[in-house]
DNA sequence: CAAACCAATCTGGTTAACCAGTTTTTGATT
DNA sequence: AATCAAAAACTGGTTAACCAGATTGGTTTG
């Protein structure tokens, strides 16, 4: 799976603007799936952007799997058909960054079910990394020092557990903001970490029991001094 | 929130080389939060590879929210500290392509909340975006017409009402590989599509009424049928 | 001695030239 | 007219040169 794309703000609005007129090319000469692009040189030229823009913009629809392209021979439109690529093109478009709350949802929503999925199957090697990530947050967390970053391994190693690929990605997609909004809004004090590390223990017990309601359950709990400090910023 | 990334197979093997080497390099130097990065010049001499290789890596890197590049200035790494940087990269490393059964079961958890927030959300455009998607799809049907796109572009419509970027950003990187994924395996062929028009009039129906429960339980029995037909495949 | 200035240097980003396959056209041959 | 080899044109990918802004260290100046 793909991860790039560029953010910078102001080439945000150029690729946009390729993107827009890429849909409208495509949709006026009709080219269905299977069907190649102009060239990038030509997109260049008739869009009046340089061939790095056009290439960029290229790639980010590869990314979201409706371009393919093939060295020395072209671009390709992926086997999604003309009107799902439209319409996802359209949703590209309207695409806004993240706010903390739409990732908090999320994952929450994640965790919930990767605790649950890790619970079944879960190996023993597994069971050693989410160990390890454990007893390093609890280090920092008594010697009183700021935990935010063990906290999320120790997730990401639940998230690993799910032998969920996709999931797993997301997971890693988001922490980083994660990270730093806690950070930012001091989402975690000591004594909220403090209490962490038996909320972490007693997940990790029911993913090592495999007892998944009872995983979901203690992650929920988890989550709820979580939540309300989230909606309270 | 970018999305790039190469796939191409023989270059992600280079990549990951590369991402193995920064990181105990890293590691090596202790460089913590907010420290500077060697020159992409640099790191391609020392590493032994493409200045482009590297660019690419460092994008891959910023697009997980681990680097942060600056022009005309230097490769920083990101405010979320030494030590969940060096653990995300490991996991980077470890992370597979998606495998099918990974990709729907993250489609039913990621829809289930989706329908939910949607019908408690949704504006009177979202609506109408939902209703103009559903008669595409019954239009096609009804024609005997292959309608798997219009049926993805109805659930785009509802991701988006959901008001979540983060969803529908993760709903819009999935659902061209199931798509060609249905279409590969013939997961929807004409009778079960017929059958899904009452499922989604249901669906929408239930967030036009802003009934959560309901908007939820009628998406699950959409769902049922599909997850027999993938976990038959 | 500190502050202000300035030029040399270094940075990521951008552009243009180049490369190695692929595709299409061409034209001689049968 | 059909065939097929060869060459010209075109493709996305790669590399190297270039750019403008940031940084840095030394020098000058008050």
């Amino acid at each position: 799976m793909r991860v790039d794309i560029l953010t910078k703000s102001e080439n945000l609005e150029v690729q946009k603007e390729i993107i827009s007129k890429l849909r409208d090319l495509i949709n006026y000469k009709n080219l269905e799936p299977g069907d190649k692009l102009p060239s990038e040189r030509m997109l260049s030229e008739k869009f009046e952007v340089s061939r790095s823009n056009v290439r960029e913009v290229i790639q980010k629809l590869e990314f979201f799997g409706i371009l393919k392209s093939r060295p020395q021979s072209g671009t390709f439109i992926a086997d999604i058909g003309q009107i799902a690529m439209s319409g996802m093109m359209d949703d590209i478009l309207r695409l806004e960054d993240p706010d903390f709350k739409s990732l908090v949802e999320t994952r929450i929503l994640l965790e919930l079910k990767t605790v649950r999925l890790a619970s079944l199957r879960r190996t023993e090697e597994d069971l050693e990394k989410m160990r390890q990530a454990l007893d390093a947050y609890k280090e920092k967390v008594l010697n009183g020092q700021d935990a935010v970053q063990e906290d999320l391994l120790f997730h990401l190693a639940i998230a690993q557990a799910s032998k969920n690929t996709t999931m797993n990605t997301f997971m890693l997609i988001i922490t980083p903001e994660i990270i730093t909004n806690f950070e930012k809004y001091h989402v975690c004090d000591a004594n909220l970490s403090f209490k962490g590390i038996q909320e972490h223990e007693d997940i990790y017990n029911a993913i090592k029991d495999q007892d998944p309601k009872k995983a979901k359950e203690k992650m929920k709990t988890h989550f709820k001094i979580l939540y309300q400090y989230c909606y309270n910023v």
